[in-house]
This record gives C-alpha cells, structure tokens and sequence, in this order.
DNA sequence: TTTTTATCAATATAAATATATCTATTTAAG
DNA sequence: CTTAAATAGATATATTTATATTGATAAAAA
C-alpha cells in the first residue's frame, strides 16, 4: 500500500500522539515556527524515522531543512486526536479514584469534560467533586439525555462494573472508559478501553527482574 | 529459535498475565483443578492459539484432552509476575490520585505494598493515609535505607516530577511508576514504567471516531 | 553560482506479534 | 480394545510495527 490509509492509524503512533502534541505545544509559546522531526526525536527520546512515519499520519508535509510548522501540526494532531472538539463524559464510582479522575483539570486539555458523577452511596447524593455533582444511577438516563454524554467512565468496584456497563449501554452510551479490572461484556458496537493497572506493573516488575539479572 | 528464551517474555503476553491468572484464580476457588486453553481463550474473549502460545512462557505442558493444571499454572504466571513476592514502594505526591493508589487494597494481590507517602505540603506530613503515613521528601533516604523500597511511584505535578525522579534515584531507586505526563531523564539502569491516561484517551477517542463512521 | 548540509519522502528490510495449519497424544466413548 | 474427539505442541504464515536505506529538495554556506 503506498497511500497511507488515514482511518487506520497504528495504536502505538496514536498512542505517542499526545505527546507530541504536549511537546509541540511548549514550543508553540516559546515563538518558535518550524519544527524538524530530528529536534522532536531528541528531545522525546525516539527516533527521528518513527517521529516522521507517525508524522505521515497527518497528511502534512515538511520543507527540507526546516521542518515541519508548528501550527498545522499541532492543528492536524488536535484533529486527530478529536482533542479540538469537547466530549461530554459521566463517572461511575466516585470513589477514591472516581475523585481523583473528576478532580483532574488535565483532561480537559485532552477534550473531554467528566460533568458527573454517579455513585450508590446515598451519602454521596448532591454533593460536588471539583465541582461536578454526584447523582445516583437512576439519574444516568437524564443526565445522557440533557449532556449529549459520549463516554462513560467506569470506576466501581470489580464486582459492580459489568452492572455499570449495562446501565450505561441502556442509556445509549457506546464508549466505556473501564478502570475497573474485569473484562466488560458490551454489545459490538460499544467501543471499551480498559485502564489495567496491574498490566502496567506486571511490564514493570519484569524489567525490575531482568535489570536485577545484569 | 525453537526454544522459547525465558527471559524475553513480549510486552503484549506480559500485559495479559495479570489476566489470566485473576481468571485462574477465580476458577481455583470453584475447585477446578484442569483448565484448558479453549476454555480460558473462550471466557477472555481471546484466541486459544494465542493464549497457548502465552502460556508457553510458563514451561509448563498441559494434556492434550484435559488442558493445564491450574495450581501449578496459577504458580508459574505468579512466579514470571514476581507476584509471589511483595515488593515495597513509597508514593511521591498524596494528592488525589497519589491517595487513590495509597488506598487500593488490589495492589497487595499484585505484589506491591506502597509503604509510605512522600509530599512537600507539610499539613499533611504525619498524617495517614489508608494506614499509610505522609513524609517530608528528606525522609526519603531513611524511607529506603529501613524499608528496602524498590519502587518509586510518582504522582506528583508534572512539574516537580523530574525533581522527584532524580531524588529517587540519587537515594537508589532504580524503578519508578510515573503517573505525570512527562518524560523523565534518569540514569541508563534506572527502568521507568510510564503510565498515560493522555495515551489511553487518544486511541479511545480515535476508536469512537470511526465507530461514528461506520 | 556551486557546493554542502540537513531534512523530508519514498521505499525496503527487519523484528515482533498474531494467527493458521498440521501432527501427535491422550482420554473418553463405543 | 478400538476408535473418535479434543487439544497440546510444533511449525508455518500473515500482519503489524519498527528501523534502515536511498534519493530528492530546499536552505545556507562557500
Ligand atoms: N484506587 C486505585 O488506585 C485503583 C487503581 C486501579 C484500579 N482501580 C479500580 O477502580 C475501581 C474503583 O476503585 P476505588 O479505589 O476508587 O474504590 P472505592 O471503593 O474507593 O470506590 C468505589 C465507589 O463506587 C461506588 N459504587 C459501588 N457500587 C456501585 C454501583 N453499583 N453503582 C454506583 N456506584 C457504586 C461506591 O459507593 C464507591 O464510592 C475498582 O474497580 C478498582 O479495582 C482503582
Ligand atoms: N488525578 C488524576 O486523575 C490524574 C490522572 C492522570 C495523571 N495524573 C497526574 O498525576 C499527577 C498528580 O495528579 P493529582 O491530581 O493527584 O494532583 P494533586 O495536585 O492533587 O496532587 C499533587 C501532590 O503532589 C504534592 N507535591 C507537589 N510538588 C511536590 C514536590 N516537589 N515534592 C513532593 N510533593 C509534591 C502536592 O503537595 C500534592 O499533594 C500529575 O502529574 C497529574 O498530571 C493525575
């Protein structure tokens, strides 16, 4: 295939997309235009063939010996990223965790605006997190309805989740954001992104073995 | 290559042994002592070549007809997990999400026991958190030197992260967890684990995209 | 202007990972 | 005891991702 497919871009280049776009930001105020795929390279720790080939995706096109603008590819990345426009998302489970992803003002860089949480504990009820009210799961159908709610971000505990994933399908949610560490089942159209902290650390307590074997 | 290297287990089987041995662990309180690949690839929602294939990395051989034996298989994933053996850690920054992790109980199954807190804020240096006390970021040396701490776990601003980083690493941490959404500059032996919501929200976002296609 | 240099773009190769196929083995059923 | 079915194990193929190579191009230097 010579033409790159956009629809289809590699998990591994989406998933090094934000940072990109972080980087290229932090040069964006400091005034600076063009932007080579060498400098990025450097000063992400990669290569420059892999920032150029995940750059491909953007369908731009850089001047030798100068780069790449600054603007359009941060423009052409945001794009991508959907990060231009705001989603509307709910959480469910505001427990120690569901309050620490409502109180995080980063995502909101990232577009997407958790505008309520969901939670069983009555005591719960009424009261805000960062500034977002806590309902109980009976509200989810309301909420869908008067928010546009896109995704739904499940943070219950293991055994509730399944539950919870039900009640958002229900209400026509097609995208779960899944913290808990169990594996969903959803109807096919329902897209889910598992969060497994455990997987993260099994990578990490693997390198810690080998490091300890040289 | 016809036999499996032991020690370079792939990132992807890595990611899905915590899986597999929940999944194990779940039928072994059911009684069941035979397990196999059809069965697990069927519940996992996987393919029962590739969980073969994954379970290879255990040495084990299972019986054509009957499958694995789950004891012996539940021991050897835990074993490639270091799960059988607590590694203790300290949190840098207990803010929202630093106290989210200090207060999940699902680290202990995982062979992670985060002993104590490390934060600049001094209203709350002596206090607990989920049993777990909050020190200055001076104690860290102490911290180690008594605990045998292996991991350094960061959740502090992106800003203070590579100050955190190098303060690890100059009292012999030589693995971090970071949780801030920058690239930390450490020493060669020194193994970092980066985990990115930003990452994750990307191919979500991406994927929501093109269910919206189709 | 000509040469040099940095960098992009296109193409090729390699490595890692996932999937498929085939054979041998074991058990359970007949 | 024989046979059929299920499934592990070995090997082969396909796909995906990463890296390398080569040539073209534009800017800066000579
Ligand atoms: N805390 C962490 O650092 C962490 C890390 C990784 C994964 N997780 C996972 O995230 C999930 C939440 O963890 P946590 O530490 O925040 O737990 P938590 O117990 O602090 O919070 C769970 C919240 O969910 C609510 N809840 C329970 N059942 C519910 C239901 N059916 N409907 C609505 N609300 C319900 C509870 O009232 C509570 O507020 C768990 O599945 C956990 O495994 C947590
Ligand atoms: N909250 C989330 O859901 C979330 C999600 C993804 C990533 N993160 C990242 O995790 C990090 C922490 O997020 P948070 O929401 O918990 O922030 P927070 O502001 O709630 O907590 C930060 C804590 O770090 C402490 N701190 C600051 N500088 C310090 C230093 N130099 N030494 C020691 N302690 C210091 C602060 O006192 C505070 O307690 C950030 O980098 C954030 O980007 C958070």
């Amino acid at each position: 295939m010579t033409q790159i497919d956009r629809q289809s871009i590699p998990v591994p280049t989406l998933r090094r997309m934000p940072a990109y776009c972080n980087y290229l930001k932090s040069l964006s105020v400091k005034g600076i235009v063009y932007v080579s795929t060498t400098a990025v390279a450097n000063d992400l720790n990669l290569i420059p063939i892999q920032v150029r080939k995940d750059f491909e995706y953007t369908r731009l096109s850089g001047k030798p010996k100068i780069g790449y603008n600054l603007e359009l590819l941060i423009e052409a990345i945001e794009y991508i990223l959907g990060w231009n426009k705001m989603s509307n998302a709910v959480i469910a489970g505001v427990g120690n965790l569901g309050k620490a992803l409502l109180s995080y003002q980063g995502f909101k860089n990232y577009g997407l605006d958790i505008i309520a949480g969901i939670d069983q504990d009555k005591k719960k009820h009424g009261k805000e997190v960062a500034g977002r009210k806590v309902y109980p799961p009976e509200q989810i159908g309301v909420l869908v309805k008067e928010n546009k709610i896109g995704i739904g971000i499940i943070t219950v505990p293991a055994e509730s989740a399944q539950l919870m994933a039900d009640l958002f399908v229900k209400n026509g949610i097609t995208a779960l954001w899944n913290f808990a560490p169990v594996r969903l089942n959803v109807p096919a159209d329902v897209v889910v992104q598992n969060e497994n902290l455990a997987s993260s650390l099994a990578v990490l307590s693997q390198r810690i073995k080998q490091q300890k074997e040289k």
